[in-house]
DNA sequence: GATAATTAATGTATTTTATACATTAATTCT
DNA sequence: AGAATTAATGTATAAAATACATTAATTATC
């Protein structure tokens, strides 16, 4: 029996915690989910979110930054805390809940050679295969955190470049609600927050004419937080 | 050495799961947090949230109504996770990550013996003592919660008598948003949901004239949900 | 039994925001 | 020079949010 194996029947009676990455990147107009192959009994091999056990002495939050860092090869990343999953049975191996946190980077800023290294794909959201126990449950959540707190809170942007232009950031926002949007009042609402600083460059990747780029303006969007005002997307 | 403080040197190198419980009320006027006496070393006897361990075999969520039953005799209660406490050091006594979960009860349904046998206090939300650990913290996060939801999800009936008037709604939401709300703008935005059924009764605690008692139509809310309606108040 | 006091209920005008929709602009390729 | 392509702008209409004042129903008091 091999010592993973064996781990499989030893710690039945031992509680474990684990935590699960959910890490979205967009690209050409899709949203894509990271996934890996599985690398403990049982079920090794199959495809996965990454996660990992919480050591004894470290943070929840921590582990999971440990564990993106590890695989991506980035710091600093926009991640938060989707939810618990503790089912009693939701792992047939050991006693192990587990805490969901799912995380938006931009999907070209990533070390490849270590997300290649870790047997790792990027999948179309739509279009994921069938991932191990109840993975599949949390990227369905987390989609539906992300729908949801992009409306109020501008946490798109993480999923972009640091300059993006208008029909790019209207693609990703047609992305996450899955419904099209109106371009003329996409832009005119978009703008009306006032928290995109036009650049005198152009995006020419996808046009003749090209686009302008913008960046977001984080300072000028924190002191209006301050002030009590509401972003709206 | 009592065998209380035993455990606590005893496990420090065993990971535990708990589960506290934010449990919400509404009187007078004012959002109310239930609280207890901590019944285990260390700073036993401090004010408290009341959680438990998660047994070994029972889901994170089964042992949180598992708690919220035993203290107030209620089942079927709005409860709804809010986040996982797992700093390392949160628990000098423990390495022992906390599920939060948030409650929402109406305030004279619970059992008062059982609630009183466990030495527990109303507390005006806005007037709290200092509770143990991270538990206030726990709170302003799930008191932030709630003031966040509640705008767009109508959970805010979980707090009120089946029957209500709209004055008591309204105080209700100035009391979640804590900002005054104008009466007759209210009263429209409210009605226009068409999820409110008028009684013939009126309650006239308050006043004279009396006012008309409402109930909150789920048959009709859940109706409306499927076709794609977003509640707000 | 008229009047004062108190909270409930209703309506309207104004401003702001959301929606629907068509044309012009800049650039590259042929 | 002109065709093709995506970017950018504007305007009219509908819907929703806000601000604000009066009337209605009832009980308590003189």
């Amino acid at each position: 029996m091999d010592s993973e194996l064996q781990d499989f029947y030893v710690h039945q009676d031992k509680m474990y915690v684990a935590t699960d990455c959910i890490i979205f990147g967009f690209e050409d107009g899709k949203i894509k989910l990271l996934v890996f192959r599985r690398r403990v009994e049982p079920i090794k091999g199959e495809w996965s979110l990454i996660g990992s056990f919480v050591k004894i002495d470290e943070d929840v939050q921590e582990a999971a930054k440990r564990v993106l860092t590890e695989i991506t090869g980035l710091k600093n990343v926009f991640m938060e805390e989707l939810k618990t999953y503790g089912k009693a049975d939701r792992d047939p191996g050991y006693r192990c809940i587990s805490v969901g946190q799912y995380a938006l980077i931009r999907i070209n800023d990533y070390d490849k050679e270590l997300v290649e290294k870790h047997g790792a794909h990027w999948y179309d959201i739509k279009d994921l295969p069938n991932l191990v126990l109840d993975h599949n449950q949390m990227v369905a959540d987390a989609m539906e955190r992300l729908k949801q707190k992009a409306r109020y809170q501008p946490i798109g942007f993480e999923l972009l470049p640091e300059k993006f232009t208008i029909p790019q950031l209207q693609q990703l926002y047609e992305a996450i609600y899955q419904k099209e949007l109106d371009d003329r009042n996409f832009r005119k609402k978009v703008l009306s927050h006032n928290v995109l600083i036009k650049l005198e460059e152009k995006d020419k990747t996808t046009s003749k004419r090209g686009a302008f780029l913008y960046k977001f303006d984080h300072k000028t969007y924190n002191k209006l937080l301050k002030s009590g005002y509401n972003f709206e997307i």
